[in-house]
DNA sequence: CTTATTTGACCCAT
DNA sequence: ATGGGTCAAATAAG
């Protein structure tokens, strides 16, 4: 079918593609709102770093695009390892972590029921494996992106209850993510085309405004986190918050110059959440969650995120005419969160 | 060797 | 028809 190349040449006209776009919707809404601005910066970097990683990465571009994008579904895909042709394999013999950067964030989906999963991070996630771990109460679910075999993104996520409070998850982010979040695409063409969605963006904005006023975030003991978490108004810049961000699960490396640097403005969050309700699985559709992590380094090549996930029932049927994710967003302007318990 | 991870086939829900 | 979860087997890592 197609040649490695061609796959990512493919890819990265599409990614050139979305940053064209972006540039357009610059032009076009030079007196818009923050919100497009940051949407058009959050794209931008995105699709600059997805570009980064392909041409920076090839030879394992390769074997991304060899495995899953030039082996149509239908297609027998030879196994990697019986393969003698496959020479970059070969020559790497280490198949799985090799120049795989982890993270590992916790999640907390508090107050629920049974089913609790943790939250939706912004990306699309298929099940491809469960097992018992040795020495764990839970066993351990398998996760790689849903955008493997049509966009090669080799993201893959490991999912663990923890021992000690059930309502916790231990996620392990392997891998970065080369997709295109529809989400994203969705919002740019929906700017491009002079639909931003005025009353969607009022409404998200006046929750969001809401919860910046009344949330308060408890961090005692927490060694990170040495500034004030009173999140009210002005001090969305101290304290990294988002909600499901498309970008949640880049590489560390990447992070560092975007995820974590991008200004956590209530434009972003709206972005986010608005972003979100195409992304959020039949699975989790039923609780929202909100994220608000703090990042410390734990070792040199993983880092930690701890996340704290409320998770907000969303008990009400949409109201008519009303954005669904965003009005089925409630939750108690009281509410307190207690980070410090989720550290000994 | 044991254990962890991934694959592929199969099944089920939508 | 399509997409996602489950399961056993294959494979890699330690």
């Amino acid at each position: 079918m197609e040649s490695n190349g061609g796959g990512r040449l493919v890819v990265t006209q599409q990614l050139s593609h979305i940053k064209e776009l972006v540039k357009q919707l610059e032009v076009h809404l030079g007196g818009s709102p923050d919100l497009c601005k940051h949407l058009t910066s959050e794209i931008s970097s995105v699709t600059e770093l997805s570009i980064g990683m392909i041409v920076r990465s090839g030879h394992r571009w390769k074997r991304a695009a060899g495995d899953h994008l030039d082996s149509s579904p239908s297609a027998p895909t030879p196994s990697p390892l019986s393969d003698v042709s496959d020479l970059t394999f070969k020559t790497t013999k280490k198949r799985r972590t090799m120049e795989k950067k982890k993270h590992q964030i916790r999640v907390s989906s508090v107050g629920g029921t049974e089913n609790n999963l943790p939250a939706d991070d912004g990306h699309n996630w298929r099940k491809y494996g469960q097992k018992e771990i040795l020495g764990a109460k839970h066993p351990r679910g398998y996760y790689r992106c849903t955008h493997r075999n049509t966009q090669g993104c080799l993201a893959t996520k490991q999912v663990q209850r923890a021992d000690e409070d059930p309502a916790l998850f231990d996620v392990i982010y392997h891998g970065e993510h080369t997709c295109v979040q529809k989400a994203v695409a969705v919002a740019v063409a929906a700017a491009v085309a002079g639909k931003p969605q005025p009353e969607r963006n009022a409404n998200a904005q006046s929750r969001l405004e809401d919860l910046s006023s009344g949330l308060t975030v408890k961090t005692e003991g927490l060694q990170a986190a040495e500034r004030p978490h009173q999140l009210q108004g002005s001090s969305w810049n101290d304290v990294p918050f988002f909600l499901s961000s498309p970008v949640s699960g880049l590489a560390p490396l990447e992070q560092e110059h975007n995820l974590f640097s991008t200004p956590s403005t209530p434009e972003n969050c709206l972005i986010a959440s608005l972003s979100s309700p195409p992304m959020v699985s039949p699975a989790t559709s039923d609780s929202n969650y909100l994220f608000m992590p703090e990042l410390f380094h734990v070792g040199s090549d993983k880092e930690v995120v701890s996340t704290l996930v409320a998770v907000m029932s969303a008990p009400a049927p949409a109201i008519d005419g009303a954005d669904p994710f965003i009005d089925g967003f409630e939750f108690d302007p009281s509410f307190t969160i207690d980070i410090s318990s989720y550290f000994p």
